[in-house]
DNA sequence: AAAGCATACAACCGCCAACCC
DNA sequence: GGGGTTGGCGGTTGTATGCTT
């Protein structure tokens, strides 16, 4: 047996949510409780396949969601987190409470992502994204008229060439290849905190047994290797007595993509998130 | 006014890991 | 141990709306 069919290959409803559907599954949820996705539809009375109840219920009908602009402090703080996480959406929305993944993840998309691409790209990105799903169009109407010869196995996709540069934890440029821009998602090997400035009373003093000096850093850092395995990231806090604090990704992304090399002021609670989320990685 | 284009975002898809039997 | 199920994730698509020509 494969897959389980999704709704669309067993006649249940798709598209958007009425607000009758949306009572019946808040109803149901609030009598009975989350999971059980998969029964759930049938027995809330939705004609709809357990994940898209799922997907509504999470993004936008539990308690709590935030729906609106994204404020200022938040884009800060999700420009912050993607530079140190990368698409991990649902990491980073759980720091930014009412928000979910999906949220971020399209606010990324259609708002803050062009502040990191070069204007010619942003340029060209739409007419190549309409172009790249005109072809696909074509193709898919080409396979369906196909399908009974089965004569084209061998079509690799864009989403094929991702899913390979996600097996091997790389962001390539759209076109597939690795690009100048290539950045190697990081690894989490190892975190290095420059103890200088590191207080015996705060947050990070668990950490002490894996901090390492800058010396034994640089030794295995090698400029220019694009060699994934690179230490992580460095954390330094810097003039902590006042209470703010100081990621410094650069070395995240030293030899990676050298126009990603920033520092990013933050206060000490954010340096603790994100530490805590490295924690979880680790 | 209308057609075409751009944008925003809700929803879907495919994949995967964890879990269960 | 292996196959099926489930929940969760990130990428992508579809479509409504706004804007431009």
């Amino acid at each position: 047996m494969g897959r389980t069919p999704c709704c669309s290959k067993v006649g249940l409803r798709r598209g958007p949510w009425s607000d009758k559907e949306d009572k019946l599954l808040t109803d149901y949820i609030q009598a009975h409780g989350e999971g059980q996705w998969r029964s759930m539809p049938k027995k809330a009375g939705l004609l709809r396949c357990g994940k898209s109840c799922r997907l509504r219920w999470m993004n936008y009908l539990r308690p709590g969601i935030k729906r609106g602009n994204i404020t200022a402090d938040e884009e800060d703080l999700i420009i912050r987190l993607h530079t140190l996480l990368g698409n991990r959406w649902s990491l980073i929305a759980g720091r930014l409470p009412g928000r979910t993944d999906n949220e971020i993840k399209n606010h990324w998309n259609t708002h803050m992502q062009k502040k990191f691409q070069k204007p010619e790209i942003l340029q060209n990105a739409r007419k190549k994204a309409s172009k790249k799903a005109e072809e696909e169009k074509k193709k898919k109407k080409k396979n369906k008229n196909n399908k009974n010869n089965n004569s084209n196995p061998t079509v690799t996709t864009l989403s094929d060439r991702e899913n390979k540069q996600k097996k091997n934890n790389v962001v390539g440029d759209s076109d597939g290849g690795i690009s100048n821009n290539t950045i190697y998602m990081p690894k989490p090997v190892r975190v290095s905190v420059s103890s200088s400035s590191l207080r015996k009373d705060n947050s990070f003093h668990s950490t002490e047994s894996i901090v390492s000096s800058h010396e034994e850093f640089d030794k295995e850092a090698k400029p220019g290797d694009s060699n994934p395995t690179w230490p992580l990231f460095e954390l330094e806090l810097e003039d902590i007595s006042h209470g703010v604090g100081q990621i410094c990704d650069r070395d995240i992304f030293r030899g990676y993509d050298p126009s990603l090399q920033c520092s990013i002021p933050t206060n000490k609670d954010m340096l603790e998130q994100v530490y805590e989320e490295y924690l979880k990685l680790l």
